[in-house]
DNA sequence: CGGTGTTTTGACGTCGGTCAATATGTGTGG
DNA sequence: CCACACATATTGACCGACGTCAAAACACCG
């Protein structure tokens, strides 16, 4: 069992003020877990008994919507926690979480949480700026899925995988999504999705292999993804 | 200056886990503040000093996109508690709150804030549940402007209003609002609105009269808000 | 190699946005 | 109380973006 006070990731987290019985105490409730890609880490209505801390991998959280297409709300990875909401709010999940790469993650039982909100104001604190920051980037998406055509909303997604999580050796997107996933993140059928992407392909914005896509002209991107351009 | 601890309110907002001193000492911080209708409480981007918990009346919280509409986000009324993100996260405010209705509000110093944050858990506790119920909304909200066609959403916001703000005397929304204001909420042009609104009408679902809407058949509109119906 | 799933392209219809004209309020001062 | 100005609401006509269905091209894998 490896231990929490080595762990790099959590210098990003809310588990970074922790002193170090604490840590301790965490490196023996935690429980480490690996996940395939595909797994479900769990599932909208489920009953959480604890957070997960992501140490390597992304997850993707979704919610079905009541016309039966999936919509994926946000990407969660290394250093990130999941199901925090749930845990605090003593409710069922309100999202579904999948993997969308291997993922090595540690769970932490909701008592060992719940105690340390109950004691420790800093740790409390942690969790509500996570949380501040969380409902500022939900409430921009309301407004920008409501408000902005497909095109600059796809725009938008490209150079958000990008500023998340990457590239790789040869430029392209760390991030290996299906054009179906992509679809359900701008939220707009996949063919439409797919004809968009060509369609920036040929006007030379981005480049496609298969999966992988590489962003060639990023400053013309953001005037779309701003609406400056069409 | 009337006393915190007899105010009503209290009883459905964060404040209601303080104790008596706690309580004194928020009443003689607080600033008692009157808006009247249009008036505007603080806009996106303002520095925030405290926040405002409204002791009647209700105010739109909304934000303009990037093509230059604005998308209303929630509603705040009575007991509600509002600038609390901006406050946690000591940010700028991420949206505009403008009074709907007069309003009776009071203005709580940040100051009086943090300092509770710091020394009493079970007043984050309160926080952070607010937080986690704002962050489920905003989740689903997200799904259903992604997903969901314009005139299911007009019926979902109709029951949402009616939920939220109640009935007159005569059966008509309590909360009156521009059709503009509502097509901004269902993140829509205002002639798509009042056109969907009318074949509402036409179909003996919803009766209009000047800016009051009155909800006729609710269980039908209950199944257009779901995609049951068209 | 065929079989299965994903991506791409085509054709077509419709939902919803835009512009413009008209109607209906709503408030103001006379 | 009326007349005028001005805002808001309603309706019509038009068009483009987007969703849907269906077929073709391509990839991946036993």
């Amino acid at each position: 069992m490896s231990k929490c006070d080595k762990c790099i990731v959590r210098k990003f987290n809310v588990f970074h003020f922790l002193n170090s019985g604490e840590l301790k105490e965490l490196s023996n409730t935690k429980v480490s877990k690996v996940y395939n890609k595909g797994d479900v880490l769990f599932e909208e209505g489920e009953h959480l008994n604890g957070v997960y801390c992501v140490r390597h991998g992304i997850a993707k959280l979704s919610k079905l919507s009541n016309n039966g297409r999936d919509q994926i709300v946000k990407f969660v990875s290394n250093g990130e926690v999941l199901g925090q909401r749930s845990v605090i709010a003593q409710e069922p999940a309100n999202l579904t979480a999948v993997a969308v790469n291997d993922m090595n993650v540690c769970f932490i039982p909701k008592n060992y949480i719940i105690e340390n909100l109950e004691r420790n104001p800093k740790f409390s604190y942690e969790f509500l700026k996570d949380m501040a920051h969380d409902l500022k980037e939900a409430d921009n998406v309301i407004v920008n899925m409501s408000q902005n055509p497909v095109k600059q909303r796809l725009a938008e997604v490209l150079l958000h995988l990008k500023e998340s999580f990457g590239l790789d050796d040869d430029g392209y997107l760390l991030i290996k999504l299906s054009r179906e996933d992509i679809s359900n993140i701008v939220g707009t059928a996949t063919e439409s999705c797919i004809r968009l992407l060509s369609e920036l392909k040929k006007e030379g914005y981005i480049t496609t292999s298969g999966k992988k896509i590489m962003i060639k002209d990023i400053s013309t991107l953001k005037q779309i993804a701003r609406g400056i351009l069409h």
